[in-house]
DNA sequence: GCTTCGCCTGAGAGCGCTCTCAGGTCTACG
DNA sequence: CGTAGACCTGAGAGCGCTCTCAGGCGAAGC
């Protein structure tokens, strides 16, 4: 009853560095140095710790690795939900593209990976609680420019993979040119009303993809033809009716996003018309719903596992600067949903 | 250059729970008290910190927190990859539908999702890491009963989402009521040659679904007629194809997920035959691939972000007694790849 | 007026680990 | 044989926060 802790030799307590430490018959900081692989142990001790470590089948406390070292092994991820609800996360495939591509580059470094969702209106203060918790960087998924540099006071280890403002360092793919070369392409196999279903108007990629439409139907000499949509399925669908109703005699669409593409198949089929026969479509993204549907989507590739495991590799790097940007290309996949 | 700290005022350093109690002439003890909302701290003296939190602009260290606390403010998702290479957790829908459905509840009570995703057959190690290391528990997305085990063994804060061993705690869904009830209904939309795809041999979901498959043929005296799948798209295509192959008077299809029956509705496409009307098609998950198809699917409907968020709030309110089940129903989701 | 009780408050002991720094040992060299 | 230098090793001071516990103070009871 003593001050003594009292821990019995088969207490259910996790082994300690300390429990360690005394069993291999060294100082905690010895102990210590040949966990973490460091130099400054000689051999003998090294084995003595680690059969220690293995006897006792001791796992380091991350937690107070974090604390002491001021170092946090994880990656935080914040995603903005701009649909109604969590919906967005559950059905939008950008999303499990992006983790898919930072986990192989994590596990590699034996970091982990942290998620945040925050609603588009969201109060800032869970913005700067993730900023300033964050561990060893902070990837903005889809936020919006304001939100970035918001993060990006807080804390300079953060990259965004959409457009952002200057000062946040970013992996960007040319969503501009992507859209501009969906067109032109759709304009080279013949068509001449090409219409365009947009997404989110606070969506920093469907913004630059709006743009790009925009650019090329001007230097084609096209009419712009717009609806606006919300990078769901469901917003395709309906935007793509109003487009058939007000221009019955648009021949090809440049949807921003595959999803939407779906939805605007199913009512372009819905309308009697056929895809590609009678109306070309050119989707973006390449996710999984581009494959999905019939006919399979001719569609512009964001390259987003690529940039996300850049976008990762880059926080594990260090601190990148303010501004500091790396492009990805944005590159045309063929497939059936285009004529001729 | 004495033994004092020095930290200017307009230090960029990140003020502690030692700043703002200073600045509120209080003790640690009365400023994590307020910044707590615990029970012990006069109104005026409350007053004062928080005064003091808002103009240093205090966030508490939640790295620090958790080591003193012992609790870590985190939910572990563990993710196995059943496909080669990352690309599974890229492609199907499963995993944001998890994450997707545990967001909401975790952000209610201010936590944080951490991810992981492991080979099958990764080093037990890292599991066991995962265990070591959790927070208020570990959801166990889609893995073995083997590794469940273990995990649950270091750590009982542990739920499966999918069919598990018989200790672990889990909130599953009905994957075998499911399948039964999907060749059910072909046979009574009237088809008598029901093949399925299947699976990963491995996964505890397509193991169940297949078990309901045989179940219903059985009962209803009808052939069974599988091929193997992977559960992705290119999966169901090419086991839709040797389907048809083999096979060719088949009038229906049961497919075990959504994404490959999108590969199958394809492949039958491509053979010159339609869905629904030479072939009946049933999936399974009601994910997002089910409606970007064409036509879009019949499916069963796992209820993935309530499962999530259910095993979430299990976790969140305490240790789950070994062996606690929670049950959904998978119900049928009637669209347009089934006949009459 | 004195004791009892209850409520605040702050001192201080950790949580488990990292990392600096002083001291100790050993080798090589003059 | 003395000494500089290289290399180990362990003591101990934190990291920022939580939480117990003892002390202080005022009100209520006798």
């Amino acid at each position: 009853m003593g001050g003594m802790k009292v821990r019995g030799r088969m207490s259910r307590v996790r082994p300690t560095i300390e429990d360690v430490a005394r069993a291999a018959g060294v100082s905690r900081a010895t102990a210590s140095r040949v966990i973490n692989n460091a130099p400054g142990a000689s051999g003998p001790l090294r084995a003595r710790v680690s059969a220690a470590v293995a006897e006792l089948g001791y796992q380091p406390n991350e937690t107070a690795r974090a604390l002491a070292s001021g170092r946090q092994r994880a990656v935080d991820v914040v995603a903005v939900t701009y649909g109604p609800g969590p919906g967005w996360l559950a059905t939008h495939p950008y999303f499990s593209r992006v983790l898919a591509g930072m986990m192989p580059v994590l596990e590699r470094v034996d970091a982990q990976l942290r998620l945040h969702a925050v609603g588009l209106r969201s109060s800032a203060a869970a913005i700067d609680e993730i900023a300033d918790n964050a561990g060893l960087g902070v990837v903005l998924a889809d936020i919006t420019p304001a939100l970035a540099v918001r993060v990006h006071r807080r804390c300079r280890r953060t990259v965004s993979l959409v457009p952002t403002a200057p000062s946040v360092p970013g992996v960007e793919a040319d969503n501009i040119g992507g859209a501009y070369a969906a067109v032109n392409e759709l304009h080279q196999r013949g068509c001449r009303r090409i219409a365009a279903i947009h997404g989110p108007a606070a969506n920093p990629c469907a913004i630059d993809r709006r743009t790009g439409y925009r650019q090329a139907v001007d230097a084609l000499g096209l009419a712009e033809l717009s609806a606006d949509g919300d990078f769901r399925r469901e917003g395709g669908y309906h935007a793509a009716q109003r487009l058939l109703e007000q221009h019955p005699d648009i021949d090809a669409m440049f949807i921003a996003c595959d999803l939407m593409a779906a939805g605007a198949i199913q009512a372009i089929t819905a309308s009697g018309r056929r895809v590609p026969h009678d109306i070309s479509i050119i989707g973006f993204d390449d996710s999984i719903a581009a494959v999905c549907t019939n006919p399979p989507l001719t569609t512009m590739r964001l390259p987003v596992e690529d940039m996300a495991a850049a976008a990762t590799r880059l926080l594990l790097e260090g601190t990148p600067s303010a501004g500091y940007r790396q492009r990805f290309p944005v590159d045309l996949v063929v497939r059936d949903s285009t004529c001729r």
